[in-house]
RNA sequence: GCGGGAGUAGCUCAGUUGGCUAGAGCAUCAGCCUUCCAAGCUGAGGGUCGCGGGUUCGAGUCUCGUCUCCCGCUCCA
């Protein structure tokens, strides 16, 4: 099977199961919006919750926050996100590539240049002057471009009842304005009101750093974790839920003392390695990348990619930056409010006195989860190869989901619609429910089918109601990956699943 | 956004040089049957062929536009 086959197949059984459909189908789609249907947000649920688990509750030194998505405007000022988000874009008009700006190759504006007309493909040689914007398409060489264009790549909207461009009517109706002139008029009216969708859950552990290390008493080093959606208008979109305008992310900012930032990404890295093989069966399909210096982002003195291999190669899965004081640096540039710690345990190396007042380092390991949702469908789709019942030849597909990330955790069958079975099945599923357990009761069609089923949406014990059950009061319990079946009390069956899910 | 490929039932697909009421398998639903790994029988529902124009006596088929998906560029978690 090759990769484009394994994505075609997932993206059909996501639809066909119930995890994943496209945003607004019936209306045609709307590009690169997807919804998660029953079993998919099962799937990440799930994955958040193991997430949030193992982050914030089994740890001491990490505590959670659920901040608003809309933030004041000069948050994204301070963090660089109102200026960043806005690159220069250029079309070469020749070999139709667009790239920035501000990466094309410089040249004096009026130099004499000879490229290939077609691009890439080869063509006619000719010559051209080079632009006022003194640069040639990095592509093919070309003069010939398309003017500067901006693509803010946050989501503006306005806040307040009163829509801004009202005001803006009045004030010019009747009056002879330029262009330019009206466009400054607009930009201003427009930005008086502008609110922002966080393009990243970050900003808001750093801006509520006091308030939290406060009330909570934290002591560095300590973490602020938070999980939610954020929002980028992307100049493309691509890979089905790989890269969404509107997507989810697990975020934690991780503040410790300047000097230990170091230990503290090794520390991170390998925890969160660790964690994403936790949950997979094939753990070579994860592994961890150094940025290049020259990849860095400005904030970060070193930054770490887990990357994943998806079925088109190695791709990013979750950052892991040490981004100094950067953040809250600016941050409290920006406000005029101090961002900064106290910590009492240390003296003054310059007075010797003891207490220390720093800005703390961070790092922060950035996970998406809409990706991790992506990448464990990819690890847990298999095809078997076996024979049926007839003797016929037949594909058994699973996914084999780890229990604790799968939808459902036990599917509870009564192996034919007759003599009571799906009664006592239904009551058996009811005391599941109960338990906490999320579990499916399945009667419909013949067993196998069933089993099939729960094979392709991940579902790792099938307890089967039989002949024997109205007997002895025992059901069968089958493994999804093996097959291979157990006779358990029905009495001890919760125990039996809570044992298998609390070892996996 | 640019370049390339694609879009017919929930899924996978067939549909001839433009020509009968658009089909198949699987899936779904109902009934019968009762059998532990995608069983059988009977029946049913489901499509304005992505959407909108155009050419034509006639368009799933030709043409233009548009939307969406996949591949490449670009960007990012």
């Amino acid at each position: 099977m090759n990769a484009s086959d394994l994505l075609n197949r997932l993206v059909s059984l996501t639809k066909r199961r119930g995890f994943i459909f496209q945003s607004s189908e019936i209306y045609g789609g709307l590009k690169s919006a997807y919804d998660y249907g029953p079993l998919g947000v099962e799937l990440k649920r799930n994955i958040a919750a193991e997430w949030w688990r193992t982050i914030v509750h089994e740890r001491e030194d990490v505590v959670g926050i659920d901040a608003s998505i809309m933030m004041h405007p000069r948050v994204w000022k301070a963090s660089g996100h109102l200026a960043g988000f806005s690159d220069p874009l250029v079309d070469c008009h020749n070999c139709k590539e667009r790239f920035r700006a501000d990466k094309a190759p410089k040249l004096q504006p009026g130099h004499e240049i000879m490229w290939i007309k077609g691009g890439k493909s080869g063509g006619e040689k000719i010559k051209g002057i080079v632009g006022d914007g003194g640069y040639v398409c990095p592509h093919c060489g070309s003069s010939d471009l398309s003017a500067e264009r901006q693509f803010n790549l946050m989501f503006r909207t306005s806040i307040g009842p009163v829509d801004p461009v009202e005001g803006l009517l009045d004030e010019i109706h009747g009056k002879e304005l330029s262009r330019t002139e009206l466009k400054e008029k607009l930009d201003e009216a427009i930005r008086s009101t502008a609110i922002y969708l966080r393009p990243e859950t970050a900003q808001a552990m750093f801006v509520q750093f006091m308030n939290v290390q406060q009330t909570m008493s934290m002591k560095i080093p300590f973490g602020i974790a938070q999980q939610g959606k954020s929002f980028r208008n992307e100049v493309t979109t691509e890979k089905f839920i790989f890269r969404t305008c509107e997507f989810e992310q697990m975020e934690m900012e991780y503040f410790c003392e300047p000097g230990t930032q170091g230990e503290w990404l090794s520390y991170w890295t390998e925890n969160r390695m660790r964690w994403w093989q936790r949950y997979a069966n094939n753990k070579d399909a994860f592994r961890l990348r150094q940025h290049e210096q020259d990849e860095l982002a400005h904030y970060a003195d070193n930054c770490y990619d887990i990357e994943f291999h998806y079925p088109w190669g190695w791709d990013e899965l979750e950052g892991i930056a040490s981004r100094t004081d950067y953040d809250l640096g600016k941050h409290s540039e920006e406000s005029g409010v101090k961002l900064s710690y106290f910590d009492q345990q240390k003296s003054d190396p310059a007075t010797g006195k003891p207490g220390v007042r720093y800005t703390p380092y961070v790092i922060e390991p950035a996970a998406g989860l809409t990706r991790a949702c992506l990448a464990y469908l990819c690890d847990a789709y298999s095809e078997e190869e076996g024979v049926d019942a007839e003797g016929e030849n037949k594909t058994r597909v699973l996914l084999k989901l780890n229990p604790r990330l799968a939808p459902y955790k036990v599917a509870v069958l009564p192996l034919m619609k007759k003599e009571g079975m799906p009664d006592v099945a239904r009551k058996i599923a009811t005391d599941f429910y109960k338990a906490g357990i999320n579990s499916s009761f399945d009667e419909v069609q013949s067993i196998g089918k069933r089993y099939a089923r729960h094979d392709e949406i991940g579902t790792p014990y099938c307890l089967t109601i039989d002949h024997q059950t109205l007997q002895d009061n025992t059901v069968t319990i089958r493994d999804r990956d093996t097959t291979k079946q157990d006779r358990i009390s029905v009495d001890g069956a919760i125990e039996v699943v809570r044992q298998r899910l609390a070892h996996s």
